[in-house]
DNA sequence: CCGGTGATGCCCT
DNA sequence: GGGCATCACCGGT
């Protein structure tokens, strides 16, 4: 059995990456319920070059130097969102990218959100998670997790072998560092180019 | 199936 | 002004 998601939250992000697949992410929307389970993740840190907190605190990546257990949403590329699970002391500038999850409940508002019919695209990479959880903005961005529109729980346990770690997708920094985790052969997990 | 590429706006230099 | 923790679409195979 892994650690509570309080204890989780304030391990280091390489630490609780891993921990963090199987964990059901839920969002209560106008619309309905939104329940998800984390299946790939990356670890951020403030002495990692592809991290945004490496230059130090800004206003936009304050929230990653705040105690774990918030959420830090950036805007990326001119039109996605993702989200990030805060992890580590207050003073650290580390987290973890929440980047693929499994349906579970309320598919049919996540297939509204995405303006696809097509399960298998739904929440198989950060952006497109962002938008099926209806995340349209950063106005969640340093909300504190259970205590907002988004709860994190424990989930299920992930066998260790069944747990890979590889490098992270879509940097240019420290490109080389197996610093991804997901969970074998799940169908949910992002397609890396 | 596969690789190439355009979209589009904010952040930080 | 450069670059970006991405995605969807397009054409060739």
């Amino acid at each position: 059995m892994k650690p509570e998601v309080a204890d989780i939250v304030r391990l280091p992000a390489l630490r609780a990456a891993p921990l963090l697949l199987g964990c059901y992410l839920t969002r209560v929307t106008p619309a309905g319920t939104i329940k998800v389970k984390v299946v790939e993740t990356e670890a951020y840190h403030q002495d990692d070059p592809a991290s945004h907190s490496f230059r130090g605190q800004t206003a936009r990546t304050a929230p990653m130097f705040q105690a774990g257990g918030r959420l830090y949403v950036y805007f990326t590329y001119g039109m996605h969102y993702c989200f990030n699970i805060v992890t580590g002391p207050k003073g650290v500038g580390e987290g973890v990218l929440i980047r693929a999850a499994e349906p579970v409940y309320g598919v049919e508002i996540m297939k509204t959100n995405r303006g696809i019919r097509d399960i298998n695209n739904l929440t198989n990479g950060p952006g497109k998670l962002a938008q099926a959880m209806g995340i349209k903005d950063t106005g969640l961005s340093g909300k504190i997790l259970n205590k907002s529109s988004i709860l994190l729980e424990r989930g299920e346990t992930v066998n260790k072998d069944d747990i890979v770690a590889s490098p992270r997708v879509g940097i240019r920094q420290a490109a080389d560092q197996p610093w991804r985790f997901y969970i074998k052969d799940n169908r949910f997990v992002s397609k890396v180019r």
